[in-house]
DNA sequence: ATCCATTACTTAAAGAGGTGAACTATTCGA
DNA sequence: TCGAATAGTTCACCTCTTTAAGTAATGGAT
C-alpha cells in the first residue's frame, strides 16, 4: 500500500476522533451531533430532511431533536405555509461553540495546500479528486428505489 | 475553504459509506464491522485490546464477539501460557469476504498516485501528511490517565 | 506453599437509541 | 367536501451499550 494511500486511512481515523472530541465538547451523541452538523452547514432543515441525510428514520429524528431541543442546541417553529411542517434551527450560541471548535481546524487544514506551488496545488486537488471518483466506484449505487 | 479541503470532506462522507456497504457484505453492525477491521489488519487480539480500539466496554466486546463468533466470522481461542487470556482470530473465510470488498477499493485508490510524476507525488504525499499533522494538532491529547 | 490482590473475561440489570406500525393534523386533488 | 397523501409524532419492541457484580486464573509477599 502506497504512503499516500495509507495516510488517507489515518486521515479517517483522526477525523473520527475529531467528531468524538466535537461530540465531547457539544455533551451529544454521534447521532445527535451529525444533526447539528448539517444544521449548522445548511442552514434550517426538515425533520424529514434530516432523516434522508442521516439514514435514520422519522421517529428517531423526532427523538433527536427531542433531546437537542431539551438542552438547547436547536429550535423547533412551525412552517407558516405549511402548518405540517416543521422546521429545525440550530441555535446561534451552539453555532458558534461548534465553530469555535470547527473552524480553527478547518482554517489550518485550508492552510496546508497554500504552502505549494500552483503546479502542485493543481496535482494535489487532481490526485483528491480521483481518490474520490475510484472510492465511489466501489459502492453500490444506493438501489433503494 | 479550499476544494481540497473540501475534498477531503467528501472523502470522509464516501468512506462512510463505504463502511455501510461492507458491512452489509458481511451482514454485520457497525461495531462489529470495526472489530472485524482491526482483527484482519492486525491479526488475532484479545477482549481487552478490541475494548481499547474500539472505544468500548469488555462487555459490549464480549457481546459483540457472541455475535461474531456465532455467524463463523472469528474464533475464541484460550492462549495456552495464561488460561484467563482469550485470543480472537477472524476466520479464513470472513477475511477473504472482507478482502473480496477491500481490496479492489484499495488497488483503485493505490493506482491513482501512480499517475502523477516523481515530483508531483511527493507533493501529494507530503501533503496529506501535513493536513494529518493539522487534524492531530487539534484533538486533545486522551487525558484519561 | 499459601494467601490475597490483581488481571481477564463474562454475566446480569438497567439505560439509551433505533425501527416498524399505528395515530394525529394538515394539505390537496377529484 | 371528501378521500388520499403528506409530515411529524407516539407507542411497543428490539438491539447494543454501560455499570456493577461474579468467576477464573495468575503472581508476588510472606
Amino acid at each position: 500500500m502506497h504512503p499516500a494511500t495509507q495516510m488517507i486511512r489515518e486521515i479517517l481515523d483522526v477525523s473520527a476522533e475529531f467528531e468524538g472530541h466535537l461530540g465531547r465538547e457539544l455533551s451529544v451523541n454521534p447521532t445527535d451531533l451529525a444533526a447539528m452538523e448539517h444544521l449548522i452547514q445548511s442552514g434550517p432543515l426538515a425533520p424529514s430532511e434530516l432523516a434522508r441525510r442521516l439514514h435514520i428514520t422519522p421517529p428517531a429524528v423526532t427523538a433527536s431533536v427531542d433531546r437537542l431541543e431539551a438542552v438547547g442546541h436547536v429550535l423547533r417553529t412551525h412552517d407558516a405555509g405549511d402548518r405540517r411542517r416543521i422546521v429545525i434551527t440550530a441555535s446561534q450560541a451552539s453555532t458558534a461553540q461548534a465553530m469555535g471548535v470547527l473552524m480553527p481546524m478547518i482554517r489550518d487544514v485550508d492552510r496546508v495546500i497554500e504552502s505549494f506551488d500552483a503546479d502542485q496545488q493543481a496535482a494535489i486537488t487532481r490526485y483528491l479528486d480521483q481518490v474520490l471518483v475510484a472510492y465511489r466506484s466501489h459502492i453500490p449505487s444506493d438501489g433503494s428505489a
